[in-house]
RNA sequence: GUCCCGUUCGUCUAGCCCGGCCUAGGACACUGGGUUUUCAUCCCAGCAACAGGGGUUCGAAUCCCCUACGGGAUGCCA
């Protein structure tokens, strides 16, 4: 068998979105799976629409998803250049041959590919006006997702637009034949055009690649109908780099969607994914995205990296909340880490989350301090415990020292320790829940949490 | 309008190709309990689906047909 070529071809007129990471994403995996190789081809034929920033976001989005391409803007590769607006005299080349073999025709300065088949004129319900049609044989197309697809077309369809650019169709099959692409994965939404592209490559003498078309992805029924757009909210890529998710819990939820490793796992690493993965496997269905899942699996991930990774990707969240130079202690910064890690889902409520650890302008809940102070004895007990604390030296600081400190205050008052706890939390970070009690005073230090008690 | 694709818990899905093991499994979410001296994590339990109708068959979520609904295409966008 042939060694797979699989392509991502993206076009730069917008952000990455989940649908499109979505594909490029499957593609890589093929070609991860069946030792192929992964093209990143731009389909910037548009002028009027592409942008460089667009281009750029794209490339970082690709590699922050740690999707790498082994041919393609950087990565060079026998088959280019990669970036179709650079590929004019290919496409010329390939014009000439349907030219020569009678298959064009120019009408109002465009040229049109023409079908092979009986003429006659309709009025057309879409259109809204008499167009000429062609009744042409019906193409087969053979999808792994979806099984035989039989569709005709029956209008021919323009390869050049009047002002000398080729159209996608046109060049999206020329370069899947010039780059020897063997199986072209892309969404549904292409199922309708495929047989336009077939038509192409039977005019070429070309043989004809494998298809799967993945199944689209939804928006959420809250924020309307019909398949996700990148205005959704929730729909960049971007926006979970920016929100701190790391990658590869991005990357295993989107492979979640649409297909299923069957046995009932979901957290897998990518290494397994890769293993795993078949395109005929790959659900029919569309799905709808769920920001909850994904912030699930998030979650496990956080949960499973050891604290040193932890503090990698934590350190410049809190630097750049301002929370801790850049040259700010490691070891300070782990130990505060071990007692965050599991309690959130996501590194963008860290800096609010763990703020307390690192400075004294932290927010304070004025709500939970009325509740703690229903029976009027806030202040009774903040002095307690603050004698009591103030008692521990500062070489005894430590969570052992802290809990027989409570104990004991506990017994002279006859009253639970919890008697003590929220109150002394309160006042060391201004809220009611967070880390473990007893661990989080004695990294916060002793000086720090008496001074805070005093206040 | 026409053509194409799809339809299992609220959501993602397993099962469907190769009918019986399905009183339909898992996960997220939600609800309730438990563990935790705090807060979380965690554990347990509960809720909840084969779109509808016909057929084929001893037997259908699984095969066939129809209907409904959803989606896509129908562009000198990709």
């Amino acid at each position: 068998m042939k060694p797979v070529r699989v392509r991502f071809a993206p076009s730069p007129t917008g952000f990455f979105h989940i649908g499109s990471a979505r594909t490029a994403l499957f593609n890589w995996l093929y070609a991860r799976h069946t030792g192929g190789t992964f093209v990143l081809r731009i389909e910037d034929t548009d002028r009027e629409r592409n942008t460089p920033e667009a281009l750029e976001g794209l490339l970082r989005s690709m590699r922050w998803l740690g999707l790498d391409w082994d041919e393609g803007p950087g990565a060079g590769g026998e088959f280019g250049p990669y970036f179709q607006s650079e590929r004019g005299d290919i496409y010329q080349s390939y014009l000439e041959q349907l030219q020569k073999a009678g298959r064009t025709y120019e009408k109002e300065g465009a040229i049109y590919f023409k079908l092979e088949g009986e003429r006659y004129t309709e009025y057309d319900d879409y259109l809204q006006t008499e167009v000429e049609k062609v009744r042409a044989e019906p193409v087969l197309i053979r999808d792994l997702i979806r099984g035989d697809v039989s569709r005709a077309e029956n209008r021919d369809f323009v390869i050049y637009r009047a002002n000398g650019d080729p159209t996608f169709h046109f060049v999206n099959v020329v370069d899947d034949i010039a780059m020897g692409i063997t199986h072209v994965i892309r969404g549904e939404d292409h199922l309708s055009n495929t047989s336009k592209h077939i038509e192409l490559f039977q005019a070429f003498g070309a043989p004809v690649p494998e298809y799967a078309h993945l199944p689209l992805i939804l928006k959420d029924p809250s924020i309307g109908k019909g398949k996700m757009s990148k205005r959704d909210r929730g729909a960049l890529i971007d926006e979970y780099q920016e929100r701190h998710f790391l990658p590869a819990a991005v990357r295993n939820y989107v492979a979640l969607l649409g297909w299923s490793p069957k046995d009932d796992r979901e957290v897998l690493d990518v290494g397994e994914i890769i293993e795993k993965f078949e395109l005929s496997d790959i659900q029919k269905s569309p799905a709808r995205f769920d920001e909850k899942k994904m912030a699930y699996i998030n979650f496990e991930y956080l949960k499973a990296l050891p604290v040193e990774t932890y503090a990698w990707f934590a350190r410049p969240v809190l630097t750049a909340a301002g929370l801790m130079a850049e040259e700010g202690s490691e070891s300070y910064l782990q130990r505060v880490l071990a007692l965050c890690q599991e309690k959130i889902t996501s590194l963008e409520e860290l800096p609010k989350f763990c703020a307390y650890f690192f400075t004294d302008q932290f927010e304070r809940d004025s709500a939970a301090y009325e509740k703690l102070n229903k029976k009027g004895d806030f202040q009774v007990r903040l002095s307690e415990a603050r004698t009591a604390l103030a008692a521990i030296a500062a070489d005894e600081w430590n969570t052992a020292n802290l809990e027989s400190c409570f104990a004991a205050l506990a017994e002279q008052h006859s009253l639970k320790q919890h008697a003590w706890w929220p109150v002394v939390r309160y006042a060391v970070s201004g809220v009611t829940s967070g880390p473990d009690f007893l661990p989080m005073l004695e990294v916060i230090g002793r000086d720090v949490v008496i001074a805070r008690l005093s206040v």
